[in-house]
DNA sequence: TTAGGGTTAGTG
DNA sequence: CACTAACCCTAA
């Protein structure tokens, strides 16, 4: 436990407040969107993009807000086919492909899913007409369009518009996009309500003037939004009782040898609250946001939170939060039991835990309620939260048609990932971005050590490589897009793009960039975005990492596009980030060097993985489930992953910040990686194989311990291999016999 | 599904 | 061009 305390106190002050800011940007990029100022949406989710390729302390909504981010920026650029977030994909069918990333993490009514659904799909067959792209128009209808009876005369005068290549008719120009953008937004707030961030609450307690005012959300839905979501702070689906918290701690800490009992990390954080309250009396509220992120200073929250993290990023956060929300704040805003809170302070010590968990239940329930549309989803959704489907696409290994965006994304990942350890403090501007390889892996890796958590997506970043790109770019009009626009798109986009360059913010958009970067260094990220061949990245998923030059893609790319896995995606193991060869060759090595000494224990998989077999997602179920109320947190959490990054010397690894893993967002994120820019080009390149990552040998080497040489089957559903089949496992591990890694 | 030989992409 | 890791193919 210790172990994990300090881990999780070695949360930097910049993954706190990167979360902070990441709070407020989402919250600001809503706002923005919500007032059609579709410019500043942009450029909120430029920020976002960038922030979050630093450390960030992920938290357990911050999958559910990038989700949201990514749908609405491909809706707000779904009317401009020549951009692509995925690959092959129109903005719109991207939009479609994060539609269901969401619908599976947070459970959304079928009715509303299909209704939603349906507006893009009629939006994007009108926008092909439109754009006079008949035989997409066609595709789309033929792929997408529903057949219900209902909609048949929709579809029957589409169909005929195609035929007659007809690209003006009345209803065309009935149907607004700017509607349907809004249409869209109302969806994703009826589905989540952004909570107030916590620099805005803290800025409003300052009783600073403007804030009131918040430009930018303003409008009363926010407003109201704000005031519901206060308390959570965020937290999507944050619940956990202290029963069921205590629950965990108990299998956890038994798990990992833990010495410290529940009570006594109650106690102490029950002290230090009380200190902070002393501190900050006056505002009850602001200590509960300070609380949220404070988890360092707590010290039984973090160590909780810790052991959960490992499982779940997610669930830990949330975990934390409720904890501390319930415990701490007596008299919260919300207390809806005024004496539950209290009696929890009093209940000091010892007795606090029976007492505080009592107490806790109803508050929990309150809270519960009070967490608009998600809460009440919330509990079934736990379970139908997509599992872990990543490894959905382990297998096919098809021919992987090296969807580019396979690539990119992989880029993009490898950018965050790596970033976030890097540290390059400073990325000022996009330039600094570039960070020099070797800064960040010294970074990286010194990160890694103090918190292991991270799941370290091994090696990533290596090298940069070599990719020749092709490049492809086309070029890329993104002509209309206003400025704004355009950075975002810019990412990815081409150089075409880049033309912006100038503008600062753009720059900041490319992280996907990153290798390129680190290559040529190019010191825009526009440029780099550019260059890099169409990284589209976005939602390739896995994997491209090898190679440098290779970008493979595996294909799986339609997988995870399909399926949630890519946001699922638990995490792409090796990520993206593609190694050189020597890279890969260093990163074996080093690899084999962390995992035969103890590597195992370094990585810390072992924490993370609460060694059971699949732990990932069982781990979360037993956080979770207990209480039956699993957060919503999904898709992302589910990814678990454990890992750690072992660094090595050489290998760069790059380890991703929690709620990367979480994400599966990131992984997923990785993916999503993408995010909200768009490429336009679209390049293609021949698959190359994907070499093996740190951490999928190590988790080979954990599977080989726990099932035996033999069976890769059950080796590769036990963890969150993606892109590898069982005979891919198998394979890796003669090679890893014949290069005596084992 | 696995084992194992053959093939191929990626490097130097 | 040789090597090697990843990948493919196929019998069992």
């Amino acid at each position: 436990m210790s172990e994990s305390a300090s881990k999780v106190r070695s949360l930097s002050d910049e993954q706190i407040i990167n979360r902070w800011g990441f709070d407020y940007y989402v919250f600001k990029a809503l706002s923005a969107f919500r007032d059609a100022d579709y410019t500043a949406f942009t450029h909120f989710t430029s920020i976002i993009e960038n922030l979050v390729v630093r450390p960030v302390d992920g938290h357990s909504d911050m999958i559910v807000k990038l989700r949201c981010m990514q749908f609405l920026s491909r809706i707000n650029n779904g009317d401009k086919l020549d951009l692509t977030f995925e690959e092959p994909k129109t903005p719109l069918e991207s939009a479609l492909s994060v539609l269901e990333s969401i619908c599976r993490d947070m459970s959304v009514p079928p009715r509303e899913q299909e209704c939603v659904k349906q507006a893009i799909i009629e939006t994007l067959v009108m926008v092909c007409l439109r754009g006079g792209e008949f035989a997409r128009a066609e595709e789309v209808l033929l792929r997408h369009f529903s057949d219900a009876a209902d909609l048949a005369g929709k579809k029957k005068l589409f169909e005929s518009l195609i035929r007659r290549r007809r690209s003006s008719h009345s209803v065309l120009q009935l149907s607004s996009y700017a509607d349907f953008k809004q249409d869209m937004l109302d969806f994703i707030e009826r589905l989540y309500r952004v909570p107030e961030p916590f620099l805005l609450q803290m800025l409003k307690r300052s009783g600073h003037p403007g804030v009131s005012s918040e430009p930018v959300t303003s409008s009363s839905q926010d407003r109201q939004k704000t005031s519901a979501a206060a308390e959570d702070h965020g937290s999507v689906s944050a619940r956990l009782s202290l029963r069921s918290l205590r629950q965990v701690y108990g299998v956890l800490s038994e798990r990992y040898g833990v010495s410290v009992s529940f009570t006594q990390l109650q106690q102490e954080l029950e002290q230090e609250e009380e200190e902070q309250e002393q501190e900050e009396e006056e505002s009850p509220e602001l200590h509960l946001a300070l609380t949220e992120t404070q988890p360092e200073t707590a010290y039984a929250g973090m160590t909780i939170s810790r052991l959960v993290q490992e499982d779940d990023s997610q669930l830990s956060a949330e975990e934390e939060e409720e904890t501390q929300i319930r415990i701490v704040v007596p008299s919260g805003p919300d207390s809806d039991d005024p004496e539950v809170q209290t009696p929890v302070r009093r209940s000091d010590t010892q007795n606090s835990e029976c007492s505080s968990a009592q107490i806790c239940t109803p508050a929990r329930h309150t809270q519960k309620h009070n967490r608009i549309v998600l809460s009440s989803d919330v509990e079934s959704e736990g379970p139908a939260a997509s599992p872990p489907a990543s490894r959905c696409s382990s297998r096919h290994k098809q021919q992987q048609k090296k969807s580019h965006h396979s690539e990119s994304e992989c880029v993009m990942m490898e950018v965050r990932c790596s970033s976030a350890q890097v540290s390059s403090p400073t990325r000022p501007s996009s330039s600094s971005q570039a960070v020099r390889r070797s800064d960040r892996d010294t970074e990286r890796q010194s990160r890694i050590l103090l918190s292991s958590d991270v799941e370290s997506e091994d090696h990533a970043a290596s090298p940069p490589a070599s990719r020749r790109s092709s490049r492809h770019k086309q070029q890329q009009k993104k002509s209309d897009l206003s400025e704004s626009e355009c950075v975002m798109m810019e990412v990815r986009c081409s150089s075409a793009q880049v033309s912006s360059p100038a503008r600062p913010s753009s720059s900041s958009s490319s992280p996907a960039v990153r290798r390129s970067d680190r290559d040529t260094q190019r010191q825009s990220r526009i440029l780099l975005s550019g260059d890099v061949e169409s990284e589209d990245h976005a939602a390739s998923p896995p994997a491209s990492r090898r190679s440098s030059r290779h970008k493979q893609q595996q294909k799986k790319s339609d997988l995870s596009v399909g399926e949630s896995a890519p946001v699922s995606t638990p995490a792409r193991p090796s990520s993206p980030a593609s190694v050189t060869r020597s890279d890969r060759d260093t990163q074996n090595q080093s690899s084999e060097m962390e995992v035969e000494d103890g590597g195992s224990s370094v990585q810390h998989s072992t924490p993370a993985r609460p060694s059971a077999t699949d732990a990932p997602r069982q781990n979360r179920s037993v956080t979770v489930s207990s209480e039956s109320e699993d957060h919503s947190l999904s898709p992302a959490a589910q990814t678990p992953r454990r890992r750690s990054s072992p660094s090595s010397g050489g290998a760069h690894r790059r380890r991703r910040a929690r709620w990367q893993d979480v994400s599966g967002t990131h992984e997923n994120w990785s993916d999503e990686e993408s995010l909200f820019s768009a490429t336009s080009d679209r390049s293609s390149k021949k698959y190359s194989r994907k070499m093996w990552t740190v951490q999928e040998s190590e988790w080979l080497k954990e599977g080989v311990q726990r099932f035996g040489v033999g069976h890769w089957e059950k080796i590769r559903s036990a963890f969150p291999f993606t892109g590898r089949t069982a005979v891919n496992l198998k394979d890796r591990w003669r090679t890893m016999l014949k290069l005596r890694l084992v």
